[in-house]
DNA sequence: GATCAAAACGGACTGCGGTCCGCTTCTATT
DNA sequence: AATAGAAGCGGACCGCAGTCCGTTTTGATC
């Protein structure tokens, strides 16, 4: 999150790591969604007004929470063993990378939803650029020539945890029924290249 | 929004359209996320507790401004003359159902982000079923047999408002090229069968 | 027209995310 | 060790969505 270049005082670090971990202990007893800023700044120990200062918002806490599962997959689609990462065809690629997706959001999809910033600069947030980067690489290599961004944006759709999470729990729908849809779907999509 | 079965009081109906009224005025002067419960109900000369009584919520008062667009929109898939309507070819109305979509969210889209329930629900509302099931049966009978139910979420999550208006109003897509790129993935996902 | 229960009303109240600003604590410099 | 000013701190404060409950309005019944 951090670049060390400008490093932190001691107290802002000292604070960062309370807060981090009294996060973590009130996700656990109440949910995400449970979790207040109040109660946090309580029970960390530190005022309210450091909270923000740390993380910026409840959404900016929710992301420094999960950038360390975010650098993980990150790290494994773009340098890990294939098929997910370099080395096997585009489209084992992109099966690899919808199938691992879903699974990273049915462990943090919560958390990405509480995450999720609620203006249209939700898309902008550096993971979810990447991301669509990479789709966008795949569909290229795959021979999508027809706007592959835009097809990477459609395809970052069908993955957003919001709906994989209703899926999932609402409607009861197997993870690997939804890994077998993505599959369909995105062969087809490349197929008609 | 009301079953004319149980009528209204006279009282109650009056404040609905004193507020309904307001709230068109208020959303004129400052968009769908300027306006406010406590201003409306100042506005419309009622109490704040009127307000939550009549629309439930900020979604649900959402909701019923957008139901009369949203039954035009109804209908004219559903009953509607050719492609949009039955009669054409499925695929035809697949892509004339997306390229519709598009030019009602841009016309009706902040108003629906605001009616967005921002939990897991949100794609239970009636209107969203409608159209999810408008999207199978045309996946059906375009001859798409492995899970039509999970690929029109998928299809649906492609058409979602946020998406498309932050391409359109950020990263400045024109409407026709997502338009293309809708009939692309359409047709594709359709000729794969 | 008087009566009455049900429906609707309204505004004080709660809890939340987020801001503000006077005060405290660090650390670089001498 | 003294100092100065930048960085950090904390909690009172704001505006918002949504709730609660004592009071008022309504309209069916007599």
């Amino acid at each position: 999150m951090r670049p060390g270049l400008e490093p932190e005082r001691r107290d802002a670090a000292r604070n960062r790591e309370l807060l981090l971990r009294a996060a973590r202990e009130l996700i656990e007893e109440c949910g995400a969604d449970g979790l207040t800023m109040g109660t946090l700044a309580q029970r960390a120990g530190v005022g309210k007004g450091t909270v923000f200062r740390r993380f910026g918002s409840r959404a900016g806490l929710m992301m420094s929470l999960l950038s360390d599962a975010e650098a993980h997959f990150q790290g494994r689609f773009m340098f890990g063993p294939p098929p997910l990462g370099p080395g096997a065809p585009p489209l084992e690629r992109l099966i690899a990378f919808g199938e691992e997706r879903i699974t990273w959001v049915l462990e943090f999809g919560e958390l990405a939803r509480a995450a999720d910033v609620s203006a249209y600069n939700r898309f902008d947030v550096p993971a979810a650029v990447l991301w669509h980067r990479h789709l966008e690489m795949l569909l290229r290599e795959a021979g999508v020539t027809t706007d592959p961004w835009l097809m990477a944006t459609s395809l970052s759709a069908v993955l957003e945890p919001e709906r994989i999470l209703h899926a999932v729990r609402v409607h009861h729908v197997a993870p690997e029924r939804l890994a077998a849809s993505w599959r369909e779907l995105v062969s087809r999509v490349v197929r008609g290249a």
